[in-house]
DNA sequence: CTTCGGAAAATTGTATGCTAAATTGTATAC
DNA sequence: GTATACAATTTAGCATACAATTTTCCGAAG
């Protein structure tokens, strides 16, 4: 095996590097997050520490933190072939699970936007506005047809990103931040075929926004639960269609 | 520090001891849970992982890796105070936590309602059969006034657990297993005040399961929710009235 | 008595060696 | 050709050394 001393030496001069003590877990985390999210550590393939350890420049040690991390939060699963334990994998992507997913976010998110809706009247007027103007921007490259998966996602996430913050405690932000990421690796997946249908999400955006606006909890919860159940059921026909793409 | 090299000579001899090897994670995070939950570890207080690990016979190692998942999960957080990061500490128990958790519970297992009123009319009738029994031994409990706060939570437990186990997919049980204890912490603190109430809360099981055999998703999923909201109002009262108490 | 500076102690972050478990590869018997 | 046993290799679990940082404690100054 390589033997490295990576980034120590380094670290000592360069005070103002990114990478101060205390931060490498964190970081391990981040990257690794965003390339399974990406897609650059296939779904279902092996994890293995050392080799992680090694390509991002630091020990084993902040690498299996930052895995367990991963772990708890569904990125990464264990490796569950009959009776053997704990070997790590990268969490496949399939319909079952991607429905599962796509219901349980709506439940969470739903529950903030009903915290939302009560909210004192003019925080609530705030929140709207915004969300009118990314709605607005969706609702115009749906009509203009304009591809753009990144952007779109970006919008959308933006708008649910949005509900969240302004009305969750800290549990229900917490919880929002774990597992509305793991929509994303399905998101991304699908996005161009996704795209095609969104017209269909704004038209249910509106309603939220109208709920949120007047100050009903009920209606906007539902709104919420609404659009991820059909956003469960969009991407269910992509994947449908696609396949499952177990790898890539 | 003491130094100490616990298990390891026993190990070697004791094949059948209970601390094989791959198990001092799980076993760690398990006792840690027990005395969080028990609150032999105190709200509030601070982590010590060499304490830990030495209370428990292990080395640093395991225990990091279970305070991981501890924080992931909500037990243990993150000591705010301002600026400074990353030193845990047991999760404090406050009236607006519960309040957050309650809601948080009753949305997911409110899902976990609806899609066990969804099962095939056999698989109902099943389930809805073991919550009476269940809830019968509440309502004589309740009835009778027998004071027994623990029996009483184990047959609740039992009753929304059972709903959980019925119909829930794999990251639905994982995040009701999560969140799901953390509800106890609350509950054993104000266990003798909670039992008072008992039965309002068995009127509440029954519609619960009047829905699942019925097969109305709606009412079972609003059912859980509202035991839950409820619950998290009766919770409120007694923190009121006794105080939160931080410590022990 | 309070506050400030700074040394000492405590505590966490990180790397790494060692060992057990698990997987893979290989040879041999059937 | 397949199955089984066994050896070699890989990988994860754990302990531990050490370093960087934070906290605590103490004395001097105000």
């Amino acid at each position: 095996m390589t033997r490295y001393r990576p980034i120590k030496a380094k670290l000592r001069k360069d005070k103002s590097a990114t990478a101060e003590r205390g931060n490498r877990v964190r970081s391990a985390y981040q990257q690794l997050r965003e390339l399974i999210v990406h897609g650059r550590l296939a779904p279902g393939s092996r994890i293995i520490e050392a080799d992680l350890s090694h390509r991002l420049g630091v020990s084993r040690t902040p690498v299996r933190d930052a895995l367990r991390w991963l772990q708890q939060e569904g990125f990464v699963a264990g490796n569950s072939r009959t009776g053997v334990k704990s070997r790590l994998v990268v969490a496949p992507l399939t319909k079952e699970d991607a429905r599962e997913l796509y219901w349980i976010v709506g439940r969470i998110e739903g529950l903030a936007a009903r915290k939302a809706a009560e909210l004192e009247p003019s925080a609530r007027a705030a929140l709207a506005k915004r969300l009118r103007t990314l709605s607005d921007r969706l609702r115009g490259m749906a009509r203009t047809g304009r591809r753009d998966p990144k952007r779109v996602f970006e919008l959308d996430r933006s708008f649910h990103r949005n509900i969240v913050e302004a009305s969750a405690g800290p549990r229900l932000l917490a919880l929002h931040n774990a597992i509305q990421p793991q929509a994303e690796r399905y998101w991304r997946l699908y996005a161009s075929a996704i795209v095609d249908q969104l017209a269909t999400s704004v038209a249910e955006h509106a309603r939220i926004i109208r709920a949120i606006a007047g100050g009903d909890g009920d209606a906007a919860e539902h709104g919420v639960e609404v659009n991820w159940q059909n956003g469960a059921q969009r991407l269910g026909s992509v994947i449908d269609t696609l396949g499952e793409r177990g790898s890539w």
